[in-house]
DNA sequence: CTGTTAGCGCCTTCAT
DNA sequence: ATGAAGGCGCTAACAG
């Protein structure tokens, strides 16, 4: 009988007890060491089933349950994983964030956000902050850092998964990334409204982010190959994207260029805002212009005419990325590097 | 000379040095005490000015930054605050957090997100698993949780701001809140509508959560006050609230109340998509029927017509809250344990 | 006002 | 496969 003194766990009061059932308890009325019960509870292999049981159960019945900060201390690795996006004021990485952190959670890991706001250096400080926590994993929004914060990427020894981009090319050393095309996006897009036979196709775009700057070269690209492309097209505006300002470009592209057909919006809040200063201004969409926008974010299909978009997988980005990294925190190596889930083009009414 | 020996700081290797730069390394350049560095650092009070600049300076100079994980393990409380919102998918609730993140990371802590999907036993375990990192502070959504919840929150003993609500009656025990009277908010909507000249105005719902059911009886005080209640001119939908629900609720409303002359929808997704709806029917607003919304979200003021709604403080909820909580993990005690931020009514268009 | 002494609770080498 | 011993880095209690 091993357990013959598992009842009474006398409170041995030190100075400083905190009253929390440790290791120690539970080894204790198993009878065992403490390592055997860290082992054990870890499922750290070359422990005894029975044992392994044995300790479960004890565990159970004391109500042991480890204490992050101690684990944390000793092992150099929190439960952690940090989490870097730029803005919570884009639908877009809220979704992410919020398949991300649901995924984490299910194994067993915190999420710690930080909002970087477009801006490399609070981008960098950030993760400094963050990576005083010893995360387990990390996870960052696009491939553009600065070089700080490359290298306490690289010498932090965290693993990382990219999020939204992939590299330009299936590079062997490239880094651990999930998303898609951004560049191949913009020009599905484009060759869409092409294809509907529009001629005079602008491109309007706010905040000009890196990703927002590849969907444009998808667009000059797609223009390009149709021999169509005109440089006095492009209007980019490096203001925050909101509903407003796409009314605001949506007046002005009309006011200048009036003959234009088609306006591919860089994403959603811009076209919607496009959309409605379109109802107000009596324009009519499609038969006179075109609008088209990018994530098909919430009300997209609400709007009238329904907003022509690109679908982005974003919220399976979030929960791929975690799992990618899940697994690598877990010692494995994905299958790829690169995940590319792709995009779709939803045409409806206002194209 | 106490610091004769502050140059070659010997590595001295332990069998699991982690290379980090420690308290007693900077205690050993300095010549004190770690004790010493360590009160020094964190400004407690009882150090020597003299001290307190030689040791801040000896630890800059070695690039010195405490280790939050051993600092939570000794002291028993880390650098968290955690935070309680029910839904990442409404943008009410990202701009709490959104403003109660910013002003917690100025004062030096991190935020630690749970999200409840307005499930009280889903929040109990989230509270469980958040306490496990021994917070600082609690940051949580409305009034209402469960027993367990409530239980978790008294015995933790972590200081803790409610956020949104405020309790009916000013109560001397009550908890610390900030936000403001939703019934009130209700009430005052549905009085601007029969200012307006309004005769039968219709309340539709979603979500149902505790304070979209607060602004219900708002509504239903300012009909009974005035004598034009009806109870078949509630339509309540327990279903998640979304663009289009509201487009779905307005038409389903129009078709079996045609008499209709106004609708409060209890939040501005609803009101966004009755008025999208409407666009799509025909249906003139606010001519044949007004439209009321709340909480003024993105894209309210591009609405045709633009929506009318109740604008609520949440960015200064978020940040009111958080600075609420820093002075209580201060040990001080704020001027009133309730703050009431209002609320105001924007008249647009569409009423 | 400062130093000394013990831990906080766990993991991890090393030995068995 | 298990146990013993020590340390992760810091703070808190207690002297002086």
């Amino acid at each position: 009988m091993p357990n013959a003194s598992d009842s009474l766990p006398k409170p041995l009061k030190s100075h400083r007890a905190t009253g929390r059932v440790t290791l120690n308890d539970v080894a204790r009325a198993a009878g065992v060491s403490a390592s055997t019960v860290s082992r054990a509870l870890r499922g750290e292999r070359a422990v005894d089933p029975a044992l392994i049981e044995r300790v479960q159960a004890v565990s159970d019945k004391l109500g042991y349950v480890p204490d992050p900060a101690a684990r944390a201390l000793a092992s150099q690795r929190s439960n952690h994983v940090a989490i870097l996006i730029p803005l919570l004021s884009n639908a877009l990485f809220v979704d992410l964030l919020d398949a991300a952190q649901t995924t984490l959670r299910a194994g067993g890991y915190q999420t710690l956000m930080g909002v970087t706001h477009y801006d490399p250096s609070e981008e960098e400080q950030l993760l400094r902050e963050q990576l005083l926590h010893r995360p387990a994993g990390l996870l960052v929004t696009g491939l553009d850092h600065n070089a700080a914060t490359r290298k306490l990427m690289a010498s932090s020894q965290v693993p990382c998964v990219h999020l939204m981009d992939l590299p330009a090319a299936q590079l062997s050393d490239a880094p651990y990334c999930v998303g898609f095309r951004q560049t191949d996006a913009g020009a599905a897009m484009t060759r869409h409204l092409l294809a509907q036979g529009r001629k005079r196709i602008a491109f309007a775009a706010a905040q000009l982010d890196p990703r927002v700057m590849q969907r444009l070269y998808g667009w000059r690209h797609a223009l390009q190959e149709a021999g169509v492309y005109e440089p006095t097209l492009e209007f980019l505006n490096p203001a925050p994207s909101s509903l407003a300002l796409g009314g605001v470009l949506f007046e002005q592209i009309m006011q200048q260029r009036p003959a234009v057909d088609a306006i591919f919006f860089c994403n959603d809040d811009l076209a919607q805002g496009a959309l409605m200063a379109a109802l107000r201004l009596g324009v009519s969409v499609p038969s006179q212009v075109a609008i088209a926008g990018f994530n098909d974010l919430t009300g997209s299909d609400q709007m009238l005419p329904a907003l022509t978009t690109v679908r982005t997988p974003r919220a399976q980005i979030g929960q791929a990325a975690a799992q990618m990294l899940l697994s690598l925190m877990r010692g494995e190596e994905p299958d790829s590097p690169q995940l590319d889930l792709g995009f779709d083009i939803l045409q409806r009414q206002s194209s």
